[in-house]
DNA sequence: TGCAGATTCAAACAAACGTTTGAATTGGAC
DNA sequence: GTCCAATTCAAACGTTTGTTTGAATCTGCA
């Protein structure tokens, strides 16, 4: 049984090309539909290979995973200590912090031609399996760089209690995952853009500079009023009214 | 060769004990991952079954979908036209429209004791989901109701160009359904609610109040100046300015 | 040249996959 | 009781799955 990995300083080409191909039809076909023999095939690698590099077929997908996701992290984090080190005293502005944790994602997204993009397919993908090994990956993978986000944010949000900043963060996770994934089931934004296969980095300032304002005011939004509402074992039988009695208690209680 | 499903006065308790199980299955592994063999013994029917009543593996995924999808987005619908009919003269609020796509949601979730969380981790998996027939099943499922509220917000906001009501539609829907789907791979919301496992009905509508707002601000953020921008290929070899230079564009153009 | 150690290779492993078949069984209508 | 259709059943179809094995090949150092 050999060893594994034991010779890191130049990395294999084997290596490379199967991490590249995984990528692409992890990406396509997800993890578990994706078999080791289509990977090596298409990589032109045997199949042991597989198991002599990365010991299992899970090892491979989390190398994939890795790969991009660690510099992305990375850079997310070092940009936030630009940040914090240019203003030492006065706090950070969530446009700020918004553009400091979406400009590598794009730039991933950028990177390596078409590859970039579908690795954020692959990880919308990730995100949504419960696999364990796959979350418990995935949770250690960005813990750091959220925790020190999430006190940014808490630091420029100071009026928010901090399970409502919680919420409001998961909910700006969700929009920006969402786009970053680009998978666009609803076809909502059908209309093809213009600019679509033009230059990227105009399109990316575009993109942030939709995606930036909404989450801006989605997380300095009036605080609601939670003590005041009021429930109902079952909804009354007009269902019209049930829909109105829904959405009214969203009105806020101050002026932020 | 049977016939498939001709009699469908009385559906078959056969058919419902697979969808049940297929679907609390297919949630947890994946729709790849998860084998007829281990639906049909946990359903105690035959595996042939599964065959003579759905036709297909495929098929019968879509009927998970389809059981639970269809009734919601009916629902969806029908509370926008009861809110249209009371309401003709005045354009409905935000609050209200979003409301009401939300509540069939919450209510499916909460339907059927865990079935309907299940369903909706399930649901978020199918959305990220590449496989063709999965992504054209939804998109004609979404269809009709993604029209009618695109055309309600589009009453309610008519300041929004038409693409940047797409792109806000869109970031609305990445909140919506990350937070029904309820991963939090991020662990965002760690803090464990003190209401969890006490009355659903309160903290739905403590959901509701929460992204209520988030969403309504977003959706009423300020439009922004998209012609002011400039384009830079490379980005300077200082990263922080780098930094700065992508969220300070986000700055907007005037008070809506 | 010769000896390791790292890497690649073809071949096989048991197990599980979706699907099909044809007979056995069931349930009502006459 | 008989007949027909709907349904269930056990068994097997041919592939494909991830993983393992042991020998062959390659690479670099003495």
């Amino acid at each position: 049984m050999p060893a594994l990995r034991l010779v890191d300083n130049k990395t294999s080409q084997t290596q490379d090309r199967i991490v590249d191909v995984a990528e692409s039809l992890f990406m396509e076909h997800g993890f578990e539909a994706t078999g080791l023999r289509q990977i090596t095939t298409k990589a032109g690698v045997n199949l042991a290979a597989v198991h002599y590099h990365f010991g299992s077929k899970e090892e491979l997908f989390q190398a994939v995973l890795k790969r991009r996701l660690d510099p992305m992290n990375q850079e997310r984090v070092a940009l936030l200590d630009d940040l914090e080190r240019e203003s030492e005293t006065t706090p950070l502005s969530c446009e700020a912090l918004i553009g400091a944790m979406f400009i590598p994602a794009l730039r991933l997204a950028r990177d390596k031609a078409r590859g970039g993009q579908n690795f954020l397919r692959l990880l919308g993908r990730a995100y949504a399996d419960p696999a364990p090994f796959i979350r418990q990956f995935l949770s250690q993978e960005y813990a750091l760089m959220i925790m020190r986000y999430k006190a940014a944010f808490a630091r420029a949000l100071p009026h928010l209690p901090p399970r409502e900043l919680s919420w409001r963060l998961h909910f700006l996770m969700g929009a920006m995952s969402y786009t970053l994934a680009g998978t666009d089931v609803l076809k909502l934004i059908s209309e093809l853009n213009p600019l679509d296969g033009e230059d990227t980095n105009l399109r990316d300032e575009l993109l942030l500079r939709r995606l930036g304002p909404f989450l801006v005011a989605g997380l300095q939004a009036p605080l609601v009023d939670l003590d005041s509402l009021t429930v109902h074992r079952e909804p009354p039988r007009n269902p019209s009214k049930s829909a109105r009695r829904g959405c009214s208690p969203m009105s806020n209680k101050g002026d932020n």
